[in-house]
This record gives structure tokens, sequence and C-alpha cells, in this order.
DNA sequence: TTACCAATCCTGCCACTAGG
DNA sequence: CCTAGTGGCAGGATTGGTAA
């Protein structure tokens, strides 16, 4: 039933679930927690259920469970402790690794009952906080130590943005407010991590904004077109890999001289745009140091 | 191919800390 | 005190890559 390759080493284990290998063996020798396979030359690796287990088990843990008292229980009963505490406590932490399992999966079912039943008492705004920028942040990291794979990523990533689209399009209906600032959301060239972007063109729309998302990879010539369309432009970008660190100054200013006319505004969000000394900047750019002060401060 | 090297994993041990 | 978890180290095996 299911053929996803499922071999994972106990470093991967240990990635995805938080708990050091070292404390993973311990636990095995300690409790029989695990009983991983092992290869001829006396390799752990681990199958797909192992992993399920120790997610709830580290679930478990970080909720005040002796690791003694949970290697007494079945897998069954473990199970059933996930979900009790995860049905009065915090969603969050449970969903973070139902979602996770569903990437590891490629579970298209599972991703979609998991944010079904998510929605049901919170907002989406409160699940993309709570929920997938945590997430996000964390399968970037799974990335980098390449416990998963590009695929991986790009699974969880367009179902991700298929719930924000969703999200936008019934927002459709809504009549912009007169007189607003048009908002301009772009990436810069060779950057491709949209997501968070497109959440905000999301908020802006549901605050009432005129927004234009143009999406990833856009070279600064590009925009300069619309500068004959409209005025009072306010330009929303994100830097996640891109531009590279050392040419990020020479960047800011050419956009400056460019587009940053009369009183045209940048906001730079995402992980590189931490590394801008914001003292140096003119005052037509700003840097966000989240999305939620982004939007908070509109 | 072979020889070597660095990284990683294995087990087993001891020591430290935090909390009951 | 005991328990649980963490960290470090030793000593050996495996692995993948690279130079001879």
């Amino acid at each position: 039933m299911n053929m996803i390759k499922s071999n994972f080493s106990i470093k991967d284990l240990e990635n995805l679930s938080g708990i050091k290998a070292h404390t993973i063996r311990i636990w095995e020798k300690r409790y029989n927690l695990l009983s991983p396979n092992r290869t001829d030359t006396n390799i752990r690796y681990y199958s797909l259920e192992s992993l399920q287990k120790l997610l709830n088990i580290s679930f478990l843990n970080k909720h005040g469970i002796k690791v003694s008292k949970i290697a007494k229980l079945s897998n069954q009963e473990i199970a059933a402790h996930v979900r009790e505490i995860a049905s009065r406590e915090k969603l969050e932490d449970h969903a973070i690794n139902t979602f996770k399992m569903a990437m590891i999966n490629f579970d298209q079912i599972l991703f979609y009952n998991t944010y079904n039943s998510l929605i049901e008492t919170r907002s989406f705004s409160n699940i993309f906080y709570n929920v997938f920028l945590p997430l996000l942040n964390e399968v970037g990291l799974l990335w980098q130590t390449s416990t998963i794979t590009p695929a991986h990523e790009h699974f969880l990533s367009i179902h991700i943005k298929q719930k924000i689209l969703l999200n936008i399009e019934r927002l459709q209906l809504l009549e912009p407010k007169p007189n607003s600032r048009t908002y301009i959301l772009f990436l810069p060239e060779n950057e491709i991590h949209d997501i968070g972007l497109l959440f905000i063109n999301y908020k802006l729309r549901s605050k009432g904004y005129h927004s234009i998302f143009l999406g990833e990879s856009i070279p600064m010539n590009n925009l300069s077109y619309l500068l004959d369309f409209f005025n009072h432009i306010t330009f929303v970008t994100y830097f996640t890999v891109a531009p590279e660190e050392e040419k990020i100054a020479e960047y800011l200013s050419e956009f400056n001289k460019l587009l940053l006319k009369q009183d045209n505004k940048l906001f730079v969000l995402g992980q590189k745009a931490k590394t801008i000394l914001p003292e140096h900047l003119p005052k037509s750019i700003s840097v966000s140091n989240s999305i939620k002060n982004f939007i908070n401060q509109l």
C-alpha cells in the first residue's frame, strides 16, 4: 500500500524529531522504544512506522510524560494519548508533526484532513502564522541537512500555496479602498520563495488595499514600467536566498535611484533582510523582521 | 586497482545537571 | 538519594571519495 521508500538513518530521525541520536540509542537500550532494522554491517535504519512512533513519543515527552512511562504503552495507546493531548492542548505542535508526515509520505489526503480540522477552530491567518511558518522554517533546515529531498519541499509548498490562493480567491469580491496606495509584490532575480509574499498579498487584499502580485524572479528594470501606470507605489519584496549578501546594499541603492521616486516606498522582508543595517538606509526603504509586524504596521 | 583519509556510526563507559 | 537526559571520550567498523 505504501510505495514510498522509507528508510531513515538515525541522523534523519534526529533531524525530523529533534531528539538527539545519542538519546535515541539510549532509549532503545533502556526501554526498547524502537527496534530498528540493521544493515549487514550493523547500521540502524528505520521504517516510516518507527518515525511516526518517534514523533509521537517526542510529542508526549515535550508535554511532560516520562519516557519510562511511554515505553510501557503500546503503539496504539501512544497514538491515543497524542490525540487526547492534541485535542485539549495547543494543536500547533501536533499539526506540524502531522504535516511533516504528510510531506514525507507525499500524502495529499493527510495534508487536507489536517488542514480541514485546523480550519474548524481557527482563522486561516492563525494557521499560517502558527503552523505553516514554523513548519516551513523547520523544513528549510531539513532540506539543508538533506534529510528530505527538494521534491518533499515542493510538495509541501505547493499545497500551502494552494490554500493561500483559495483564500485570496474568496476575497475577489471585496471592493478596494478608494485612493489607497498601490502595493506591488515581487521577488528579485533568482529568488523563488514566494509563499511569504503570496500571504502578504492575501492580507493586503483582505484589508482592502490595492495590491499586485508579480511573483518570482523579477528583474529591476521590468518594474520601472509600472511607474507609468501607478502613483504612490509601495514595493514589497522578500529576500530568502537572493540577492547575495554582498550585493544587497548595491541592490537597494540602485532600487532607490531607479524606482523610489516621489513618495514611493520599498519594504524588504525575509531571512536575508535581517542582515541589513537600518541606519544606512534611505527614508524610502524599510526593513521588516516578520510578516506579522509588516501587516500590523499598515 | 589499491591505499589512504575523513566523516560517520557503533557500543560502552563515566560524569554532570535538573527535578522529584 | 534516584531518575532521566545530555555530553564527552575511547576504540573499533563502515563508508565514500580521492590520490597514487
